[in-house]
DNA sequence: TTGTAGGCGTTATCAA
DNA sequence: TTGATAACGCCTACAA
């Protein structure tokens, strides 16, 4: 592979003019410079990263560590984030966690030690002390924040006001018997306030049913488990064989919601005819399903922008106050709500 | 940020002696070792890669550049492709080149310029010569090859033979009027010996069809466009409102079959009463589709373990002849099919 | 306008 | 068993 030496000799001139003729330095005369690109070019010259990157300390890289690959809503997320990276002269580097710490670790000091200058975190396991002393002075950008009290950027949805739109919409549509997917029962007064954003979500629905009169109680709760589609089928179909009525569910997101209305299928009962179905997320799928998914659409483009923008201006050294951005989303209305 | 130097200032030995103890090196005694450990914990030591690899050429990392991360296939590609690398002890860059050759030449050079050891790589505008100048003596596994007569190793489906394994199945149910979503017609001698994943698939269909008796029309060609859920439920609405008469829609993918399904939902008719539906890649989605779809499932594990080996293999300096990979996948039978 | 030179944090070769 | 020391390729004062 060729070097920066290699193209000075070929050009006749020295390394460090190559260097400064690459990065247009104004510097360099017109005819010098030329023979420099003329000469990069004939030789295929690529700069080596790992040497600018050790020399200058920036890498022109972000990276976007999740705790999953595998799910619609990350899949959405990493493709804007990177389109949008791209489109400011970033490249994005993706990885998952898979929820073990010893990955966020190994991934955060790989990432962090030197292939990117900031990186966008979705932590599981890691408290922000941990987290922080693995980012070696660069600038993270975390999703679900874990403390109220912090000193880093966060990024997040508003789950808690998004779950009461939702759940507003099913009881203003007539619902009165509403089931919640899936997540176990807890006191109002213990989640009013939650960080975490599955009991923000169940906070929003349980406000949503008292501002409406009604009461919260345990049999609304399908027991915890995973936000996937065959653990919400499963579950659903539990539900109904217990022989609780409800005529609605409000999902703890898509997939969620995709599974419920599967589950519901496959008992024979008809959404939205039988029963209601809302989702939150807004992943594609969810658009051309049968029914089509009503749900509380989150704005994955807006997402992109913010964070890359945000995690870009903490690079150049912005030093302002820190910032807790709030991803945008709409109810969509379509076919799986009466 | 704590360097080895500085390790070696806490622990009063030379540098080289911390970096010897730090990779295990069996000529450092245990005391020295424990001191050198003990003072790389104490100031949070963390190496630094850039370092690492300018020095040794090593990243421990493979690329996965894929054309679009959004959609469901790429997603249990990059998913299986980053959890089975890391238990090889890689790292996963995952990167979307977005069908842009601009994106494609950046993102190789950045990639295999010195963030990894080699890279299983998507390409879509490039030609193979092209990729070769980019890849710097670097091992790399293509997706989908360009030409039959290669000197790099691939990987891929026998799509061919899927194609017919799933047309002759819905012929085997009954029907006899089958639609391809979505490609332009082709002769099948045009396309029986194509190396495009694209035309391999429709050969396959088309050779199911002539092993059973029935030739090939272009009215059962849906016309050509992307492999999305939109596209083809807009698609079959056309193919159903002009009138054509079918009973059964082979799909160029399961994205594909999905909207397909859709679209024939919105037109009235059902699936698999009126037309049987068959897809292609066996993304989780399908299994929980309302009906769940019948399909051919590649085997993503299989994907993995296979290229990721490969790659590594080659990385450490196998120079044995060029292989192409074949995944392995299977009829999967479920509702959307009689 | 261009060249010289030092150093970024490692690894690896020799000596000691 | 450990310590000097020389690269790896690039950037950037500073000197010419």
């Amino acid at each position: 592979m060729a070097t920066m030496r290699d193209i000075a000799a070929e050009a006749g001139v020295s390394q460090a003019t190559v260097s400064y003729a690459l990065h247009g330095d104004p510097s360099i005369s017109q005819p010098t410079r030329d023979k420099v690109l003329a000469a990069a070019k004939k030789l295929d010259y690529s700069i080596n990263v790992s040497a600018r990157t050790l020399r200058s300390g920036r890498t022109n890289a972000i990276g976007l560590v999740l705790q999953d690959l595998h799910n619609p809503y990350s899949m959405h997320l990493a493709d804007a984030v990177s389109r949008y990276a791209q489109s400011r002269g970033y490249q994005t580097i993706i990885q998952q966690t898979r929820y073990e710490s010893g990955n966020e670790i190994a991934i955060l000091q790989h990432i962090v030690g030197s292939v990117c200058d900031g990186v966008i975190f979705s932590p599981s396991r890691l408290t922000v002390k941990q987290i922080r002393s693995r980012l070696n002075g660069k600038p993270a950008l975390l999703l679900s924040p874990i403390d109220s009290d912090h000193d880093y950027d966060t990024i997040g949805l508003a789950c808690e006001q998004n779950m009461f739109t939702a759940t507003s919409y099913l009881l203003s549509t007539g619902c009165r018997r509403l089931l919640f997917s899936s997540c176990d029962y807890a006191e109002f007064d213990d989640v009013k306030n939650a960080l975490d954003t599955k009991w923000q979500r169940v906070a929003g629905f349980q406000r949503a049913l008292l501002r409406n009169g009604i009461t919260p109680e345990p049999w609304q709760f399908i027991a915890d488990h995973p936000w996937t589609r065959r653990a919400s089928r499963d579950a659903i179909i539990d539900a109904v064989r217990s022989g609780i009525e409800f005529d609605g569910v409000v999902c703890i997101n898509d997939e969620s919601a995709l599974g419920v209305i599967r589950g519901l299928d496959e008992c024979g009962l008809r959404v939205p005819d039988d029963v209601s179905v809302i989702g939150f997320d807004g992943i594609e799928e969810g658009e051309f399903f049968s029914p089509a998914l009503t749900t509380v659409a989150v704005d994955f483009e807006s997402f992109a922008r913010q964070a890359v923008d945000c995690i870009i201006e903490r690079i150049n050294g912005d030093t302002g106050p820190v910032r807790d951005l709030i991803i945008p989303s709409r109810l969509v209305v379509r076919e799986s709500t009466r």
